[in-house]
DNA sequence: CTAATTTTTGAACATGCAGTCAGAAAAAAT
DNA sequence: ATTTTTTCTGACTGCATGTTCAAAAATTAG
């Protein structure tokens, strides 16, 4: 590993640098999402790599560079999903929202123990002062996301009037739990849970004209 | 502390027996709203109630004790907090579902920080083996009283089709986000975010007619 | 006032942690 | 074949944790 050369040779891994840091990451992945957050040491990412915790600081500046790393790598892996399945649908903020929402729903389903670690980093995830050690900037795109969808459909009426924060943080949470649901029921019909969260988004967003104030609240 | 003798004089705490409980499990709370579960030691929640370490494991079988109080205690005040506004409101499953969010989100409003601890254990917290340490069984009631209402409503045609569980989850996920929220930024308009709720799950659960099977999807 | 009991302390203990390091082993370069 | 560099090990450090415990302090009972 270089320290030092960084500034001359930057970029350029070994072969075998580059296999162990993926491996180092995709076991820290099993284990996080295994055994939580909490109970995921280095050593115990070590022992599942078959290697000595030496190792893994010989390759990562130290535990939360690993961390870093992980999240980064999951998040990547997530953009680079939901990309091409955002992009077609462009020509009505409703079909965007809907094909967000179910390309989120793809990717955790092809995906569920890594974004099963990252929520389990997210939530346990604090330094020793109480702030939040892993930046939830790096959810600012996702977030962005829907939030400029919601504004686009505000913007041409498609959507009714609500607040779009709301909107967006009940939108992701309904999808960030699903990893956790899967974790305890594997069998969950995953096709028949995407259908339902369009179906209840579309309809929590859509304009359709029906009178708002509709009074619930009795005397 | 009696330990034996919980067979004779079972329940019968002394003053001073009570008094320091209560200080702990508050202190507690405290300590992992603040700092988070994975920070809140018994040296950081002794501090907080300025005792030594030792007297916390005088008054609790180990730290996993105390923890299963503090949870015990919160959904305690739920139920008593929650109970007297649903009951009332048990005429429509609408009025029931609608005044059920609301009352939740009222409860967490006054009860930001014993919800935010809570919250805190449930994620963070795992056993050594990885299996979830605090039971997700003291989270039944609530989410029965979800499912009861939301079938209800199907037997009254008052909501539309879908799938019970994933709306159950979509709520109580929409309503648990909040204490985190909060804690970010202090400042939020919990009216209006009840407003939102209130709204957002009437529209997704209600039955208006409307034909459920435009397609959304592009060829 | 004295004795018994409850409560509290603070030192000790075992465990597990992230991180360090000297040197062995392996690989690459010469 | 020999040197140089990279990779890896395993013992070690220092620290924080939950828990135990003997004894001190405070409270209560007789």
């Amino acid at each position: 590993m270089q320290s030092e050369k960084i500034l001359i040779d930057q970029g350029k891994r070994s072969f075998i640098e580059t296999a162990r840091r993926a491996q180092i990451v995709e076991c820290a992945i099993e284990t996080i999402a295994d055994l939580g957050f909490a109970q995921a040491s280095l050593a115990q990412i070590a022992k599942r790599a078959k290697v000595s915790t030496g190792v893994i600081l010989y390759y990562f500046n130290g535990k939360d560079d690993l961390i870093r790393e992980v999240v980064a790598h999951v998040f990547a892996t997530g953009e680079a999903f939901m990309r091409p399945r955002v992009d077609v649908n462009q020509d009505s903020a409703r079909k965007a929202l809907l094909s967000f929402i179910a390309a989120s729903v793809d990717f955790i389903a092809s995906n569920p123990t890594n974004v099963r670690a990252v929520m389990n980093i997210m939530r346990a995830g604090r330094t020793e002062n109480g702030a939040l050690r892993f930046d939830p900037a790096v959810e600012e795109p996702r977030r962005a996301g829907f939030r400029n969808i919601l504004q686009w459909g505000h913007r041409t009426g498609e959507f009714r009037a609500f607040d779009v924060r709301v909107m967006v943080v009940t939108i992701i949470e309904a999808l960030d739990v699903i990893p956790s649901l899967l974790a305890a029921e594997p069998d969950i019909d995953l096709a028949a849970y995407k259908r339902n969260l369009v179906e209840l988004f579309d309809r929590a967003t859509r304009n359709d004209g029906v009178d708002p104030t509709l009074s619930w609240e009795s005397s």
